[in-house]
DNA sequence: TTGTATGCAAACGGTTTGCAATGCG
DNA sequence: CGCATTGCAAACCGTTTGCATACAA
C-alpha cells in the first residue's frame, strides 16, 4: 500500500465531519482514497492488516459504516452476498468486466438524462445504470497481468 | 394466492427444461408467474407455506435456484441482504418506490440504447437501469392500502 | 476526564451443504 | 426401479451487537 493522501488531509476531512481521527479510520481512509477497485470489507481487511496488525472485523465494519454515514464512502451492491465499498461518492455509474470482475466508475454525464424514461406516474429522483461487457484488450483501463 | 396458471402449463414449462414436476416446484412456480412483487426468499415461503405446510427453507432454495438456472425465474439484488426473484425473464429495468418500497418492471424499450455510453474501450454486452423516486399518488400502478 | 472507538466473542440472517428418506418418470 | 428431489440439521459467510478496555479530544 502507497502513501497517497497526507494525514493532515484525512484529519481535515474526519475533523470537518466531527468524527475522531483513529489510526483505524486513518489507515482505511487512506486504503480507500487511493483505490478504485470498489472492494469487499474482507478485501479492505487484506488491504490494511499490514498497517493495522490489530484490527478486528468488528471495528472494520464500524469505521467503514462511520464513514459511509459520514457521506466520506459510498457503498454499491452489484452481486449477492458482499457489499463493496468507494471513495466515490458523487453520483456515478458502474461497468463490470465479466472478464475480470473489475469494476469501472462510469462519469455521470456519459448516461443520457433519463429522468423521464419510466414514463407517467414515476417520479424519478436518482437512477444508476449497471454495464456488463469487457475492456478492450488494448485499453490503457485494463489492469496488466501481475505477471506478465 | 389465487390460481393464475393451469398445472397443464407448468408441467408444460418444467418438461420443457427438462425438470421433473413436483408438488413444491408447481406451487412456488404459481405464485412466482403470479406476482410482480419481485418477492424475497422468505417472502415466497410465507406466500406457500399454507399450500405447502411441510416446505422447508432448503427445498426453497434448491426449487428457487432450479428455476433460476433453467431461465424460468431471474435474480435482482437491489438491497445488500437478500436476493428477489422474478418470473420476469427478459431484458427490462427496474424502479424503486422509496415510499412504499415496491419495485416496477420497466420495460427494455423505454430507456434508450446505452451501449455506447460509457465510451471507448468499453465493450457492453448488457446494462440495466435501476430508478429510485416514488410512484404518483393518482397512478393506477401505485397499490392500494390494504384497509382504505 | 469524558465520551467515543476499539477488540473480542457471541449472535444474526440469508443461503448452502450433506445425508437419509421419499417420490416422480 | 433408479435417480432426482425433498426434509432436516448443521455449516457457512457477511455483518451486527454487547460489553469491558483503551484512547482521542
Amino acid at each position: 500500500m502507497t502513501t497517497t493522501m497526507t494525514t493532515a488531509k484525512i484529519r481535515q476531512i474526519l475533523g470537518k465531519r466531527g468524527l475522531k481521527v483513529t489510526p483505524q479510520r486513518a489507515v482505511i481512509m487512506e486504503f480507500m482514497m487511493g483505490t478504485k477497485s470498489h472492494p469487499t470489507a474482507e478485501e479492505i481487511y487484506e488491504a490494511v492488516k499490514d498497517a493495522l496488525p490489530g484490527l478486528s472485523k468488528g471495528t472494520l465494519y464500524n469505521v467503514l459504516n462511520a464513514l459511509v454515514d459520514a457521506n466520506i464512502l459510498s457503498t454499491v451492491v452489484l452481486e449477492p452476498g458482499a457489499i463493496r465499498y468507494d471513495a466515490n461518492v458523487s453520483n456515478h455509474h458502474h461497468f463490470i468486466d465479466v472478464d475480470t470482475g473489475q469494476i469501472y466508475d462510469i462519469p455521470w454525464d456519459r448516461v443520457q438524462n433519463l429522468f423521464n424514461a419510466p414514463g407517467e406516474g414515476f417520479c424519478v429522483a436518482d437512477y444508476q445504470v449497471t454495464f456488463y461487457g469487457v475492456m478492450a484488450q488494448n485499453s490503457p483501463k485494463r489492469p496488466k497481468p501481475e505477471h506478465p
